[in-house]
DNA sequence: GCACATGTTGGTAA
DNA sequence: GTTACCAACATGTG
């Protein structure tokens, strides 16, 4: 579920709260029937299996750092430590990053707990598991898997690195932008409000992008993620962000899960289509395709 | 039981 | 080489 507005509201949120503080020690949840068990990670034994990278380095390389910094690259978090190693964080489908009370309750499928020097947490919960927290040295971790093949950010994207990214190739649009190595961060939701905001077809394909209709997509790129920010990203379901709270864009969407229901542009009605493996939902009436 | 789900990757086919 | 499609990852919801 989080695409780049829920990634970047978890880390403003975290931002302001975990940076300068040492992490005391890690733990994890194991279940007994219907219990949850809070454990101690000591040694490598009980390490959860979200995490990855240089894994042997994880324990010695966490506990009793202090985090210098937290910065989002495309839908992935990097958590920087003292010491020389880095985090790289990937909540994928339903990976939560929360900072909260350590008396709060912990709930099934926290997976990972830092202990903070203020005496709080950070939790990494995540029902599907998809998700993953590795550690790589800091110095080079650009050149680390995910990070190495992103590409444009695509709020800070030129127009003209956008135009050739559409002419180089013959893809549909809702690929297009659903594609991390032309642009990092749109998913699912935000690749359909992109396209209905800009008028546009999600089969349409990408080198036949007018001038205009390019200077449209650059624009609504900028601004769907612009606003879904202001409102802190979207909950369809799982997300929340690092305070526990829901975002609020979904209200705004325009046209992702509103299928059968009236375009808010033309009052015809919205349908689902199968593209680039995913659901999509556009308005065909005032989202052509104008191929010629 | 069945269909489907917000992300990414890797295999296969065209 | 490029693009499209599907399965896989593990679990939950309707």
């Amino acid at each position: 579920m989080p695409e780049l507005p829920e990634v970047e509201t978890i880390v403003r949120g975290l931002a302001k709260v975990i940076v300068g503080q040492k992490i005391i020690s890690l733990k994890t949840t194991a279940l007994k029937g219907d219990k949850i068990i809070i454990e101690d990670i000591k040694t490598s034994s009980n390490l959860p299996s979200i995490v990855g990278g240089v894994k042997k380095k994880f324990i010695s390389a966490v506990i009793g750092s202090t985090i210098k910094g937290i910065n989002r690259r495309g839908k992935s978090i990097i958590i920087e430590l003292s010491g020389g190693h880095s985090l790289i964080v990937h909540l994928k489908m339903t990976g939560q990053l929360i900072y909260t009370d350590s008396s709060d309750k912990v709930i099934k499928h926290t997976h990972l707990i830092f202990n903070l020097s203020d005496g709080k947490e950070l939790r990494y919960v995540d029902v599907r598991r998809f998700g993953y927290i590795k550690i790589f040295p800091s110095e080079n971790i650009f050149l680390e898997h995910p990070l190495d093949t992103l590409g444009h950010e695509p709020i800070e994207i030129k127009i003209g690195e956008l135009r050739e990214l559409l002419s180089n190739h013959k893809i549909r649009m809702k690929s297009f932008l659903l594609n991390q190595s032309f642009m990092s961060g749109i998913g699912n939701i935000y690749a359909d409000e992109i396209l209905h905001r800009s008028h546009m077809h999600p089969l349409k394909i990408s080198s036949n992008l007018s001038g205009k209709e390019t200077a449209k997509l650059h624009k609504m790129i900028k601004e769907v993620l612009r606003e879904a920010i202001e409102h802190r990203g979207s909950t369809i379901r799982d997300y929340v962000t690092s305070t526990g709270e829901a975002g609020d864009f979904q209200k705004m969407h325009r046209v992702y899960n509103k299928e059968g229901k009236p375009c808010r542009c033309c009052q015809g009605k919205i349908i689902k289509i199968r593209a680039g493996g995913r659901s999509t939902f556009f308005c065909p009436a005032c989202q052509p395709i104008d191929d010629k």
